[in-house]
DNA sequence: TTTGTATTTGACTATATGGTTAAACCATTA
DNA sequence: TAATGGTTTAACCATATAGTCAAATACAAA
């Protein structure tokens, strides 16, 4: 057995049904294009990841995975908070710049595979390496003395800013496009950043 | 022709359509499922709308119609533009707060049909009732003396706080739940809106 | 070279799905 | 009552799609 080969074909079929799977969704999305995309034999698909929906659970968890690694960060307690933060909304900025449709996947299917994401909070939670967002601002209040702000408003409010722009980007596009303004020259991710940490500065301190 | 009938009927395909569609998306929504989930024949629906890709479009163009309203309070010009924008977001929220999958639903297909996006905008801009969030902004700025602010990237996060929050409500329920907060306990659509109108204040006045 | 095993393919099946049609139904009116 | 015409339905068709299978191919070991 040629193991490079077999990984190769392997990854070929994930690349292709990632690239599918996010752009059309589950129920959207059809095998033969993602044979086609993978430059292969429909039936292929099939040997590899015995069924559809195998399949899409494998896209599924690698995306999920790649989204609770960016925590990581709140388990180093020798930054201040706001540091952290910094970090993490920095780093997402970039994970979703290099995936767009990565927000939209991971929105769009944890309606109808919550437990895969039950499973990964638990996971995230017991890991060592690892802490949550929400889990990070409630010592920083109890440690940091941290201003007794509204954490899961302050939450949403920061996921908002750091995911929206990428998912809805074809509306801004074409929204701004139509009214002569050039997204791509205006938008950049650094100005995003900036948006988003004077809003964290602003809400932690103000 | 009982024209009371006729048109019960085609609100229930319309209705039944728009629940399926904005769950499912044009490719994954069945015109079996909507003809069901209506109450109907399927030949019904093909007798009604010639085929799913006209119902569809009815659906989409609704949903832009109803997004669209939503910018005439812009152009009252008597209203100083931090309380036109204060308005715009409160109902924007209340919107969002009715029909939550109308966010995702624009911005999915948009994609696949920006034309019709564009039409709307332009529709929108001709429209005496009407003005376009970024045209007031730019007139403030002129008139009302506000200050040189970057007007797409402050469109962008405005956008962001109001509909990711629907948008992946899922996601924050599954979330908060799981860390033994609950989300329909803490978030509500008010304190949504004061988190909005701060963001507006400190951004318009810092 | 031969043999055995993993990989790949074309051809196939069963089912799901969008769409059509002819007939039935029902309300209005002559 | 009978004719008219819009509305609704069951049955049907053609095609698309997920999944299967036997045969072919590649490739490593004997």
């Amino acid at each position: 057995m040629n193991q490079l080969k077999n990984i190769s074909t392997e990854e070929k079929i994930m690349t292709a049904a990632k690239q599918v799977f996010m752009k059309y969704g589950l129920y959207g999305s059809r095998m033969q294009d993602i044979a086609d995309t993978a430059g292969i034999n429909k039936a292929l698909l099939h040997y590899y990841f015995r069924n559809k929906e195998k399949l899409f659970n494998r896209v599924f968890e690698n995306a999920l995975s790649r989204f609770f690694e960016q925590t990581e960060v709140f388990a180093n307690d020798t930054l201040p908070i706001k540091e952290r933060l910094f970090i993490y909304t920095s780093n997402i900025i970039d994970f979703y710049s290099e995936y767009p449709q990565m927000s939209m996947f991971i929105i769009k299917e944890i309606g109808n595979n919550p437990e895969l994401f039950k499973q990964k909070i638990q996971a995230a939670k017991k890991n060592k390496v690892n802490k949550l967002l929400i889990d990070a601002l409630e010592d920083a209040i109890k440690i940091e003395g941290l201003k007794k702000i509204d954490i899961t408003l302050f939450i949403v409010n920061l996921q908002s800013l750091c995911s929206f722009p990428f998912l809805a980007s074809t509306m801004f596009i074409h929204s701004f496009k139509a009214q002569s303004k050039d997204w791509y020259t205006d938008f950049s991710t650094e100005k995003l950043k900036k948006s988003v940490q004077t809003f964290i500065e602003n809400t932690l301190e103000c």
